[in-house]
RNA sequence: GCGGCCAUAGCUCAGUUGGUUAGAGCACUAGAUUGUGAUUCUAGGGGUCGCGGGUUCGAAUCCCGUUGGCCGCCCCA
């Protein structure tokens, strides 16, 4: 019995684990590429305190972080979000705006495992950075948008939640809270959808007893359900800020909807996420039926990069989890059968009949296509069986009767029919089945 | 960090009130089959019954602990 396993919380990939795996990041770096967005990757072991730095203290009972023989504090990275801030600010001054980058990697958290989740899960990460203006949005939800549609889920299946953390900002200190008493709302409002009215007492339980004013008015807030019960919000205030704030939500809105993408976007001010580094627009994807965790989230981090030590940058970013992504297209059916196999697989009479097809081969394979044959000499019988279990479309024959006459047999594997092909035109034979 | 359920072959699972050498199906390997593949038949490999302790003449079975898994809570960048 195998004494080793892999480690609480990691996943072992084997070959029928991985394919799905690799269909998930094959699309995500189509449909960035398409975007013009350009890919990075970066080390898994980074420094401690660039997490602490961002989230504080508290973020290291979260992390797979050690002392090393240099006696540094590291941690396998558990976002990508402040290593491409750390990349980005290094060099801010030599890149073309905007930065458009994307990266597909490995992130590590030490957490419990649960449905969706583990310690070691991959995330899709897509950035821009030194666009401050909602043209940014439009192009990384459009970004989302796409890399879920590109694994063929539709708006039925999911939707983009999108919210502003600056419209509650100004909307609440019109209501002459103060930034505590906001940030303490917002945390408030993160759990209503869960907690409903109790979610409050985040509030409460610090800042005293809610108005009934208030608590209307945040109620008020997150009913809104279209940019025309936004505008109607924000008629009756009369307010500068959120007057202008609106701009930017028409922006955002009437660019998805140029892009034919309004099926996939809802307006819902119940999302303001949980850490509370975002500086403006958020925004997560979630399946529609079913109750998933958010495939994706991400918003604007205007402050980031200058807080990790670069030059003020603005940003927004989004990731997509694989964990999630997967239980999702699996439950609906769409993981496509990407399992590999060879185009041919050659099936040979005897020692003498391998080392001729050996050469064939060869040469198949120089070309590009996949080739598989049986390592030892076995009876016909059992090589046609292998042939048809590996998957491939057509068998070469290469027995002593064929190879007398100066041809090989092409079978079609699913008719069951073969011909005789000259050993010279093997090649061609099998270029002209395969694309035929 | 907290709680519920679970643990027998690679997988899915049987295993009687505790009883002698722990089984089946699937999968894998080989043979029947020395030139034609999805059937069939036969054989084989593979288990310290998660681990440790206890009760007992005797434990896969009962008790305690522990580790791991699944699910949920906290958290979710």
């Amino acid at each position: 019995m195998a004494s080793f396993k892999s480690l609480p919380g990691f996943r072992d990939f084997y070959p029928e684990d991985l394919a799905p795996r690799t269909h998930l990041f094959r699309q995500w770096r189509q449909s960035a590429h398409a975007f013009g967005f350009q890919e990075y990757d970066a080390p898994v072991l980074e420094s401690l305190d660039l997490y602490k730095a961002k989230s504080g203290d508290e973020i290291e009972g979260q992390l797979f972080n050690f002392t090393d023989k240099g006696e540094r504090e590291v941690t396998l990275r558990p976002e990508m979000t402040p290593t491409v801030c750390r990349m980005v600010g290094a060099k801010a001054n030599a890149l073309k705006r905007p930065i458009k980058w994307f990266s597909i990697a490995d992130l590590f958290r030490y957490e419990r495992m649960q449905k969706g989740r583990g310690r070691c899960f991959a995330q899709f990460n897509a950035d821009i950075f030194g666009e401050a203006g909602p043209e940014a949005e439009i192009e990384l939800i459009s970004l989302l948008i796409q890399c879920l549609r590109g694994m063929g889920l539709q708006s039925e299946d999911f939707h983009v939640r999108l919210s502003d953390r600056n419209l509650w900002f100004y909307y609440l200190e019109a209501r002459g809270l103060g930034d505590e008493q906001v940030k303490a709302m917002l945390g408030a409002i993160d759990k209503f959808e869960r907690l409903g009215e109790d979610a409050f007492e985040i509030y409460t339980k610090t800042h005293g007893a809610m108005s009934d004013d208030l608590k209307s008015a945040v109620l008020r807030m997150l009913a809104i359900k279209s940019l025309a019960d936004l505008e109607a919000v924000v008629a009756e205030l009369d307010n500068a800020q959120l007057t202008e704030r609106l701009d930017d939500w028409r922006k955002v809105l009437g660019g998805l909807d140029a892009m034919g993408l309004s099926d996939f976007v809802s307006v819902d001010l119940g999302v303001v996420r949980g850490l509370a580094y975002y500086t403006g627009f958020v925004f997560e994807a979630f399946d529609r039926k079913g109750d998933l965790r958010a495939l994706a989230g991400g918003g604007r981090y205007n402050d980031l990069v200058k807080k990790l030590g670069g030059p003020e940058l603005p940003a927004v970013g989004f990731a997509i989890g694989d964990m999630t992504m997967e239980l999702l297209l699996r439950e609906r059916g769409l993981l496509p059968d990407v399992a590999s196999r060879p185009d041919v697989y050659v099936v040979v009479g005897g020692a003498e009949e391998r080392l001729e097809a050996f050469r064939d081969i060869a040469a198949l394979r120089a070309v590009g296509y996949r080739v598989d044959y049986p390592m030892k000499d076995l009876g016909f019988g059992k090589q046609f069986k292998n042939a048809t279990e590996s998957g491939a479309r057509i068998a070469l024959i290469y027995g002593g009767d064929e190879l007398a006459k100066g041809v090989v047999k092409l079978r079609d594997l699913s008719q069951r029919e073969e011909v005789d092909v000259p050993r010279e035109q093997v090649a061609e034979a099998v270029r002209d089945f395969l694309s035929g």
